[in-house]
DNA sequence: ATTACTGCAAATCCTTTGCAGGCGT
DNA sequence: ACGCCTGCAAAGGATTTGCAGTAAT
């Protein structure tokens, strides 16, 4: 069942020069497919739904390979928990403080101007926007 | 010795409604009186060293206190561990990936255009913006 | 007496690591 | 045989918590 989702999670991993396995193709079904914002634990446990022998350590492992090949972007904004975003391109984010809800801002709406000058010997990685939003009076 | 920073350090405290305590004092000192950007741990240590008694937890207890009074911003850059920030006006960040190394960049300099507008009943609580730098080639 | 503050140690949570077994070439 | 991949359990590190003692009002 879903072997499209399969089909492309396993595309994706072929393109990035990943070799696929069963494991990381479960990973990349529930991150790749779709632009998503996921912790660790919760691709653990989209994950195990349909492969429930999956390890904590093969996730962890795999997502920091997905890092490594640009699969997928870290980010950091919660002390408590990283989150995954399948979203690669660049953009920014919308997190409510509250309910650790995230979304995306895109690059056309919101813009950096002004970037400083970098430091000697140094290369620009990424630049992070993060809006944090709350209800009133908290 | 160096009664003045002791004098401008309570001086906060007691702005922020902070009741005054050794403890308290001394994290202030710090962490207050100039602008920094210190880990939990290096609050610890530059504590300890005039006042080796003090405890790790009541560390954590203040700054949570400060955070809350908005005497420091706390600064998730790094998944590792968070750092605090005593410049509490509006401005940026220039975060070096390889050394740890953060900078200020001023609200002047860096400018970000095109704010979304925000969900229905949520307010504006912070924007964070990080230029993550590196070395070439890592 | 009550409340607030501190220190210590234990607990907790996320993430990484060590190691042994399995699979594919 | 060899190297990669996985699972399990243990380790690690940052932060929080429970609790008892102390100080202050």
């Amino acid at each position: 069942m879903d072997t499209l989702s399969s089909r492309i999670a396993a595309d994706r991993l072929r393109t990035a020069g990943v070799p696929v396995t069963l494991q990381r193709l479960e990973i990349a079904r529930v991150l790749l497919t779709q632009p998503v914002h996921l912790s660790a634990d919760q691709v653990l446990s989209m994950v195990r739904e349909r492969s429930p022998e999956v390890s904590r350590a093969t996730v962890y492992n795999t997502l920091r390979l997905f890092r490594e090949k640009n699969l997928v972007k870290e980010l950091i904004v919660d002390p408590e928990r990283v989150v995954y975003d399948s979203n690669t391109d660049p953009h920014y984010h919308l997190y409510d403080v509250d309910t650790g809800e995230l979304s995306d801002v895109s690059a056309d709406e919101l813009q950096v101007v002004g970037m400083p000058k970098l430091p000697g010997n140094l290369v620009l990685d990424q630049v992070d926007v993060i809006i944090r939003v709350r209800k009133p009076s908290s």
